[in-house]
DNA sequence: AGAGGTTGCGAAAACGTTTTCGTGTTGAAA
DNA sequence: TTTCAACACGAAAACGTTTTCGCAACCTCT
């Protein structure tokens, strides 16, 4: 086993001194070439790769980017991951990845866990029990403590940070839109509850839509949905009561859901009720029929994310303080769920 | 505001030697209680928090581990991360994560960079292009280094170290075993090119099943697919073919995709044919019909890779040069996709 | 009172770098 | 021969910890 091998092994073995060979190796015109090119062949041999623990100590930076999510096993965010890890890669980061289980605790202890020099700035969506409560002085303590925090998707209006977000409200009025457009007016909403922030948009931009239209708001076809997993009930009540001939979805998994609990009441989608989701994510892909949604190019909310968070850092030069918020865009996909009325 | 503070700045604040700070911190008992409360007290107004970079570079340690994977927008490898992220947490540990985007050289630089003192160990699933060059000096590298090494799923017999598998002939022998007992005879296999470590095993599997039930094995129900993005034509030429009654495929999307091709030339699933496929993901669950799969259980994959990589590092103790591979059970879950013939 | 032990604290090394500054040797110009 | 610059290199500090060791001051026995 050869164990990594450091300065000071490469100085006693040339008979040299530690800084002889650090500026050797960084090609420094203090050194003669004799010295420099022993020195340099030396190090090639053996290998020699300086430490990063002990340049990030000296430096004051860790090249690393810390990620705190709610979860990873979710399309959307595994997409944003990859973007954030294609720009960070680019620009020589790491990043090093923690889940919050949706959980404000978890959320508290790995950001607490990184900020103690493990990174250099954070790239955080909100966790459902962090927005619940409406506390975030983890994050703006961080933040005073000078590392640069990017809150994407979810997000607040409570800590000042940059942000990068879709347009939500915008997203959801188009999507509503076009279904009016078609020809659809009993146009049903299955949301979550208001806490979570990008479903209270949406069903503001669904409410909005409706009005602009002159469709007075129903408010027996709005479902909303606390837990994910036994929404089934509600669906099945909305479906069963025959009052609606389309559908919108804030996420994937209540547009699919709908459509199978569509088919054991014996609804054909679209022929007999046309649904659009939200997120293109696999299940709107492969989900038969495909489903139109509203897409979210979560790569790119990524890179965007990872951009600003390295821009700034980069940055250095005495703290601006504009924050900024960018909005991706989104594009309605048209698939196999959504007809003419 | 509020910069971190440090050991040093505490120790001049209350005008002691910084080794009297530390060992007040660590409730040492050479410390009277008067200085230990006092210094205590100090350090929690001020929110002290020991700096994680000096530690690591004290301690050797940095209590992290590294994931490196060919790519994270994929419903099994995102198990896999929640599950090691789950014991890594438990341990105190975190997660680097890197993706080598099916490429080799790519696979090469994270391993190189995140072995320069940024993480105790890797938790790796090799790429592609890896498995195809057959070539992992690169692993035996960081291992000869004294870095623990776990490899998952995608592994290889030529370096040695701990790994955790599925036992993928067996898996797929059962999968076809099933479908034999069913009644049919004319199953047809969708898998990879040979050099995909995992495809092959299956592939083996599945011929091994129709051997042992004297069934012979015709070649032109065996579909290789070499790019996944025009698998359609190869598929549809299977499927026109008229000559299979079940199919078995290496992966959730090529089971979906003959689902879908086999719908556009009017044969229904499962009335006209029956399909399983392999990986438990959202395509599987969420598609109609829902598909018949042998479940990988990523979480339990990612919890024992990590509980392995961490034992081993913590171990310390004179290297246990008892290399094990732990082989995580598969089950076959049926849904719609499959019925008698 | 002297010997020996305990108590409470500080100095310094160590982890692996980079960088500033100092210094001795050489060569050339005066 | 003296003076000064250029050259080539080393010592040491710094980043923030932990830990070993040393050393005073005090206390407790004979």
């Amino acid at each position: 086993m050869r164990k990594k091998v450091t300065l000071k092994q490469i100085a006693k073995e040339l008979d040299v001194s530690i800084s002889t060979v650090s500026k050797s190796l960084r090609d420094s015109h203090e050194i003669s070439e004799d010295t420099r090119l022993k020195v340099q062949a030396f190090a090639k041999l053996y290998n020699y790769k300086p430490n990063n623990i002990a340049l990030s100590l000296k430096n004051k930076k860790t090249k690393t980017i810390g990620i705190i999510i709610p979860e990873i096993v979710h399309h959307f965010f595994a997409t944003v991951i990859s973007g954030i890890e294609q720009v960070a890669n680019e620009n020589g980061y790491n990043v090093i990845v923690c889940l919050s289980d949706e959980s404000f605790d978890k959320e508290v202890i790995n950001l607490e866990m990184l900020a103690n020099g493990s990174t250099d700035g954070f790239i955080m969506s909100l966790s459902k029990e962090t927005q619940q409560k409406r506390d975030f002085h983890h994050i703006q303590e961080v933040i005073n403590q000078g590392m640069p925090v990017v809150l994407f998707d979810r997000v607040t209006n409570d800590v000042f940070c940059d942000k990068v977000i879709i347009d939500d409200k915008q997203a959801a009025f188009d999507a509503v839109q076009f279904l009016i457009e078609k020809g659809f007016q009993k146009i049903a909403l299955i949301t979550t509850v208001d806490y979570v922030s990008v479903g209270k948009l949406r069903t503001d931009g669904y409410k909005e839509a409706l009005k602009s239209n002159h469709i007075t708001v129903d408010e027996e076809l709005i479902v909303k949905i606390e837990d994910i997993d036994n929404c089934s009930l509600k669906i099945e009540k909305l479906i069963q009561s025959q009052k609606c001939e389309a559908i919108f979805a804030v996420n994937e998994l209540f547009a699919v859901t709908a459509i199978k609990i569509a088919a054991q009441n014996n609804l054909k989608v679209p022929d007999d009720i046309s649904v659009i989701g939200f997120t293109d994510g696999i299940i709107s892909q492969f989900s038969t029929p495909s489903i139109s949604t509203v897409s979210q190019n979560g790569i790119k909310m990524g890179r965007k994310s990872a951009q600003m968070l390295i821009d700034r850092l980069e940055l250095e030069d005495e703290e601006n303080e504009q924050y900024t918020t960018e909005i991706i865009e989104t594009n309605l996909i048209i698939r196999e769920s959504t007809t003419t009325k």
